[in-house]
RNA sequence: GUGGUUUUAGCUCAGUCGGUUAGAGCGCCUGAUUGUGGUUCAGGAGGUCGUGGGUUCGAGCCCCAUAUUCCACCCCA
């Protein structure tokens, strides 16, 4: 057997002990947040069935599904043998002969999943939270993962938009807690965005103007709009645009020159009544989080084709990364799975991102690797024999203790606990085996004294 | 999916015009110190130069293919 140099799949990592201790502080974070809000943790498999995911992301989206290949001799059924390898564009038709379960892409779509799967079980308003990873056959490059974990928190079965008001709460909780001073919780409305279509008499054409507008921060309106032109607008469609994007004045105002523009849209003044409530909800659960952190922003729009209502998405404005975390309302998502009438909303945060932004910034807290406190020398089997009553009554006291494995050189001892970080030394030899006091050296310090074994463990507690 | 970029010791990186035995720092191992780490000193090990082809008397260096890294698009957390 030849021998395989190791290596990663692309776009994927792996977390070291310091990492993951970081990690978890994020995501330990992000979930007590979410439980402070009444929601509960659930959990689903990596994978699901490739149906349960098609069609729900767009067709960019669904390009960017890991399929799972079928075990076994998959192309041995006689109908699958016809199959005419050498037809243009023909992946589309192979894979669902030879691939039946994808990793999951998100979060949303399988608790959607989960939740119609489970209706008689759970109690309406359902709010679930999920931390676990997922999967995108992206091209990765900096934030951009083909494995990474989201921090999912959804409601369904209540439209309330006090159910906005909180994620926006949510948000801006959690991101304090982690450190984050600067960022910019962006809110906006699908229906706002179908009102303008509507106005300009091309609803057809809602997702190519929000694709279009999205980009205004990063291209300018002058690229915004030879986009819109490339997409099918005419110059009389632009002039209309023109203001909406351009759209300036706090939250207030915005809304205010918004309900003019739309005022014979029934459909974008709903959304902007819908905006109202949430920064009313807002304003009364976080006083002032609306004149600061929460911006309408007419121009965001977010890929995914499911929502229907409010629309989040958060970027820290500390270091040039992409959006952090993003939501939304959907109104009809379990309805592709036949339950329909269901209402959700649902945020996520993207752990991953976060991590790299709190690095740069270097916002992890300083709190130690909670290792081992203590380490046990070994001298000899006398020695050892000595030494396991003591490491179990260190461990029955709390305190993280290790006894060096084999009779090896003290310096070699030495050198492994100051590699590791750990805070003390325990020395026992044939000194200490006849005076019955082991004695306890400060690596920090290097101060060292005999001490009683009870006293060895209190000082160590 | 499109365009560019990176890859040389465990790690971070030098390597001139294509020319003899591919270097440095850090780390690692050994000893000074057979009961003491972190500091110091002395010595040592470690390389199919990402992989596969090609050009050449000769390739780490030039050409082709492929993988990988990072970046910009597309899109997104």
């Amino acid at each position: 057997m030849s021998n395989i140099k190791p290596s990663l799949a692309k776009g994927t990592r792996d977390f070291s002990p310091l990492e993951m201790i970081r990690r978890n502080y994020i995501f330990d974070t992000i979930k007590s947040v979410f439980k402070k809000y009444g929601y509960a943790e659930i959990q689903t498999p990596a994978m699901e069935n490739l149906q349960t995911l098609t069609g729900k992301y767009g067709d960019e989206g669904d390009k960017l599904i890991f399929k799972i290949l079928n075990s076994g001799d998959f192309l041995k059924e006689p109908k699958k043998k016809e199959f005419d390898f050498n037809a243009p564009e023909n992946s589309n038709q192979l894979t669902p002969l030879i691939s039946e379960k994808a990793l999951r892409y998100d979060l949303t779509v399988p608790f959607a999943r989960y939740v119609v799967m489970h209706q008689n079980e759970i109690a309406l308003p359902f709010k679930r939270f999920q931390v676990q990873p997922v999967w995108r056959a992206d091209r990765p490059q900096r934030g951009r993962y083909r494995e990474f974990y989201q921090c999912d928190a959804d409601v369904v079965g209540s439209d309330s938009l006090l159910n906005e008001a909180e994620f926006a709460c949510i948000y801006h909780e959690a991101l304090q807690k982690l450190g984050l001073r600067d960022f910019t919780i962006k809110l906006n409305n699908r229906k706002i965005l179908s009102g303008i279509a509507e106005l300009i008499g091309k609803p057809e054409l809602i997702v190519d103007m929000t694709v279009a507008i999205d980009k205004l921060d990063k291209i300018g309106l002058d690229g915004v709009s030879k986009e819109l032109v490339e997409r099918g607008f005419t110059s009389a469609d632009l002039e209309i645009l023109k203001p909406v994007i351009l759209l300036e004045g706090n939250n207030a105002e915005k809304l205010n020159s918004l309900s003019q523009v739309l005022a014979h849209s029934e459909t974008g003044l709903k959304g902007i009544d819908e905006l109202k409530r949430v920064l009313d909800y807002v304003e009364a659960l976080n006083p002032g989080l609306t004149a600061t952190m929460l911006q309408l922003d007419i121009t965001l729009a977010r890929g995914l084709n499911y929502y229907t209502g409010c629309i989040f998405e958060v970027k820290t404005n500390e270091v040039a990364m992409g959006s952090i975390g993003g939501g939304g309302r959907y109104d009809d998502l379990t309805g592709m799975f036949g339950l329909k009438g269901l209402t959700g909303v649902g945020i996520s945060f993207g752990a991953d991102r976060i991590y790299d932004v709190l690095e740069e910034l270097g916002l992890f807290p300083e709190t130690a690797m909670a290792g081992t406190r203590v380490l046990l020398t070994n001298f000899d089997a006398a020695a050892e024999a000595f030494a396991l009553p003591l490491l179990s009554r260190l461990r029955d006291a709390g305190i993280a203790a290790e006894l060096y494995p084999a009779a090896a050189k003290l310096k070699k001892q030495f050198s492994y606990a100051d590699a590791k970080g750990i805070p003390y030394v325990v020395i026992v030899g044939g000194e200490e085996l006849e005076s019955g006091k082991p004695a306890l050296k400060n690596m920090a310090t290097g101060e060292q004294e005999s001490l009683t074994i009870d006293l060895l463990i209190e000082r160590l507690q």
